[in-house]
Order: C-alpha cells, then sequence, then structure tokens
DNA sequence: AGGAAAACTGTAAGATCTTACAGGGTCCGC
DNA sequence: GCGGACCCTGTAAGATCTTACAGTTTTCCT
C-alpha cells in the first residue's frame, strides 16, 4: 500500500522498525516521484568493529557492485559535493566541473551506461561527521527527467531528512543524547573544552583566571559525572553526547 | 521587489553579497510565508579570535537582546533539537517535553510574552562542525499559524539549505581547506579510538599487541594530520569530524 | 627494482596529569 | 538556619604523556 502524500511517507517512515521496512518506503516514494532508482547512503560513526556505511539501495545491482568494487565513493563528484554542501545537486550541474576531472567524467559516464542518465541527489548531515545522501535517478535524459524531479526537490529535501532519521534511530550512538541524564556545570564545560582546544591545565587556568588545581577540580567532577576514568575520555564523551563542542580551524 | 516563488529566493540568496542583502531575502521569505518573525542562526568554525556565531535576525529586538543576555542557546530546546537532529521542529512538539525541565519551561513562556506564541525551526547542518538553524515564529498560536507553517515546511527547509550556503559562501573557511580530507590510517584510528576510551599509551599497546612507543608514534602522526597540538585535542578532533566514534555506555 | 607510505621499535629527559590528602567560601531554596 | 550545589585552593608522590633522538621492516604501486 503505497504513500500518496509526503506526510504518508514521514509517517511510514518514523514507524519503520527495519532497514527493509526503510528500503520499502524509498521504494514507494521512488515510485510517487516518478523515478527509477533511488540510493540512499550513510557514514555512521559507529565503533572500529561495526560498519561505517549504510545503504539504502534501489540502484541497479551491477552499477552497485561495480561501484562498491572500484571504491567509486573517492571519485564520484556527486559525493564529493554533498559531503561539503547541504545544498541538493542536480547531476546535470556536475558536468561542467567534470571537464577538468578526467576520473569523474569517465565515472558519469559509466553511471549513464549503467541506466542513470539524470538524477538529483539530496545530502543531509548531523553532528559528529554523521552525513548521508538520498538520490533519485532517472534513464531518461536530463531534459525529460530534469522538470520533474526539480518540482520534487522540497518535498525530496524534507523525505530525506527523516529518512536519515528513520536509519540514525535504527544506528546511532549519537541520536540517544544523554544530555538530559547529565549536566556539567559551566566551569566543568569551560574547563573541558579548553582541555578539548588542546591547553593543559596551566594555560586553562590562565584563561579562566583560577588556580592549576582547580581546573584539575573541575574536569575530575566532570569525569565523575560522565562516569569515565580519566580527562581523555570526559572530553570524548563530552563532545559525543554533544556537551560541548569544541572550534574546528 | 519581494520574491513571489521560491526559486525567486533562491536566486536572491545566491546573488546576496553581504549579510545585509541576506536579510533582506529572509524577510521577504518570512512575508511570503505569512509569518511574523524569522531568525537565522549559525555555528561556523572560523577561527578562535572570530565570532563562530552568525545570526541573521528579523526577531522582536527585545527579545534576542534578552536571548543574548541570559545566554539562553543554552537553554532554549529548539536548538538543542536542531543541534542533534535534522528533522524540522514544531515549537508546539517541545512542549511536551518541557514539562519536566523547568528552565525550558520559563524559556518558552518568556518567548511567548515577547510575541512568539508558534513557529516552526529548520536545522541544517554541513560538515565539520558547522550547524545553523532558520526559525519562522507567529503571534498567533499554534492552532490558527500551526498548519499554514506546515504546509510550508518543504519549501521552508529547501530555503534554510539555501540560505546557509548563502552565509557559508561569506564565512567560511571550512569549505575551502575541508578537514574531511584528511584521512588517518586504520592505526591511527585505532589508537586514538581506544585513547578515546580512557585507555593508556600501556593499556592500548596491549589491546593491540605493539610496543607503547608505536602507539605514542601512531598518536602523534594523526595529531600532526589532524593540526592539533596533543592527544587531547586530537581526539576531540577526531571525534568532531566524525573520524572516530568512541562508545556511549 | 626503486620509492613511498605505513607500521613498527628503542631510550630518556622533562612536562603534564592523576590521585590522595585537607580544607574555605558563596549562593539558593526549603 | 541548614543542607546542597557550586566554586575555589594547597601539597606531593607517582603515573602518564610529550618530545627529542635514531632507526628497521613490510606492503604496495609504478
Amino acid at each position: 500500500m503505497a504513500q500518496t502524500s509526503l506526510n504518508g511517507f514521514i509517517d511510514a517512515l518514523s514507524r519503520a522498525g527495519s532497514l527493509e521496512a526503510i528500503h520499502g518506503v524509498c521504494a514507494d516514494f521512488c515510485h510517487f516521484s516518478e523515478s527509477e532508482h533511488f540510493i540512499y547512503g550513510a557514514r555512521i560513526p559507529t565503533s572500529l568493529t561495526q560498519p561505517s556505511f549504510i545503504y539504502v539501495s534501489g540502484y541497479p545491482e551491477k552499477w552497485r557492485e561495480r561501484y562498491l568494487e572500484r571504491n567509486y565513493l573517492c571519485i564520484d563528484p556527486v559525493v564529493a559535493h554533498c559531503t561539503r554542501s547541504s545544498l541538493p545537486i542536480n547531476w546535470s550541474q556536475v558536468a561542467p566541473l567534470e571537464k577538468k576531472d578526467k576520473q569523474a567524467r569517465m565515472f558519469m559516464d559509466e553511471a549513464r551506461d549503467h541506466g542513470l542518465r539524470s538524477g538529483i541527489s539530496f545530502p543531509v548531515h548531523t553532528a559528529c561527521g554523521e552525513s548521508a545522501m538520498f538520490s533519485l535517478g532517472s534513464s531518461d535524459d536530463h531534459k525529460k527527467a530534469g522538470p520533474r524531479i526539480e518540482a520534487m526537490s522540497p518535498n525530496a529535501l524534507l523525505f530525506t531528512a527523516h529518512l536519515h532519521e528513520a536509519v540514525r534511530r535504527l544506528f546511532s550512538q549519537v541520536d540517544h543524547l544523554p544530555i538530559s541524564q547529565i549536566s556539567l556545570t559551566e566551569r566543568e564545560k569551560q574547563c573541558l573544552l579548553w582541555a578539548a582546544e588542546g591547553k593543559t591545565t596551566w594555560e586553562t587556568a590562565r584563561i579562566l583566571k583560577i588556580s592549576e588545581r582547580t581546573v584539575i577540580f573541575h574536569v575530575q567532577n566532570a569525569a565523575e559525572k560522565l562516569n569515565v576514568v580519566n580527562r581523555q575520555q570526559a572530553i570524548a564523551r563530552a563532545i559525543s553526547t554533544g556537551l560541548i563542542a569544541p572550534q574546528l580551524n
């Protein structure tokens, strides 16, 4: 029973309890938006032993295999765009760029040969390096499929956000933040934050105009609250749970 | 000359060369979506000495001042949602949550007193810890303004993505020297990961069955690649950029 | 076959963090 | 007024990390 409205798809995603269920919703949405192929790929840092990449594929199996085998993730200009930007990208807009990049051009040609002539990809990012993209592709050329798919963009972007959250619900650790449980005091956060910026106890003491001993005191208290064994783990957990957010320069 | 279609706004954003110009487009879009107030706030890591937060405000000035003065950013439950999720949030959905949180409830009440009775916020994230949100608010209550604004959600989300990119074009350095390009070797990631789990050099050496010296070697190499000064900052940055993901127990 | 990248190892001085001891002070709500 | 939360401080021994020195081995690509 395929959905007929955006809200229907969103509801379905919020109820989906497995990757298979999510796949079904995506397939329906793909059909709804009059596209032939779709793929969702996420980079969700989990841990070293678990997989970091999650796919929900409605792509031609041959192309997907080829893609993985040749590690095209590193070449794919659409992926490159989606990791850097939050804007949807029409594959036809990649064309001008790839002129310069031989690898990228060959890649796009090969995709065309596998029946992916036109399409749009929707990036989505969340905290701590989680990122994903959802692509809708067609074997029609851009002139034919372009306007149709462009018109769907706002809806597809919102769909992508919900899709990503549905997957996160299943896989992400970051999602279930104990933020409500653990709260650090202002000082504790400051001391941890400066430590995360690479400052020593002495430097932090200078910055906050307190004694070294007090900085140690706050870091220790924070570590106890976070239930960790030392400073570096305290930093790790405080960041992972969103309690602090160090600068990235 | 206010825009009358989503594409018009998007074009205007792509041409905007200053925060003032962007403000104008936002105000038009706000009017277009029949809302009274808007605000865009971004956390764009630039450098330690430059401001990290960028605002484009169409909020009541009094409320904005009050917000900054009291540092409500740390309390605001809508901000909390937007930093963690990629989903738009209707302010009325916050209500159930705030029951438990006295601070949050008082905050929402105060917002209401300043003429922000209902609204939706749209989060947007990009790589390397950049995040932002765009809010549309109204002094009408949720029942009156809710459906109107809900219907705009897909368009507003796409608008938010373009808005964010327009601001990034003006301010972000990350776009041009992407940390996401940094790749750590398997060993470097392992050593950092175990350090983030609170293990000492000696413990990590045992776990990986290598010498202490080698663990130090890998951590150092990782720190160099990440352009940081010590172990704790390396952990912080590797987590923030999603290169490693320690367990959350 | 040569070169580059990755992985690996040792020693040692000095900087930094951890942990244990033992406190004093302010502010706020009940 | 009193407990509780938060903030603040000192000393000192021992554990851990950082940095400097100087290498070897393996793997992979051209």
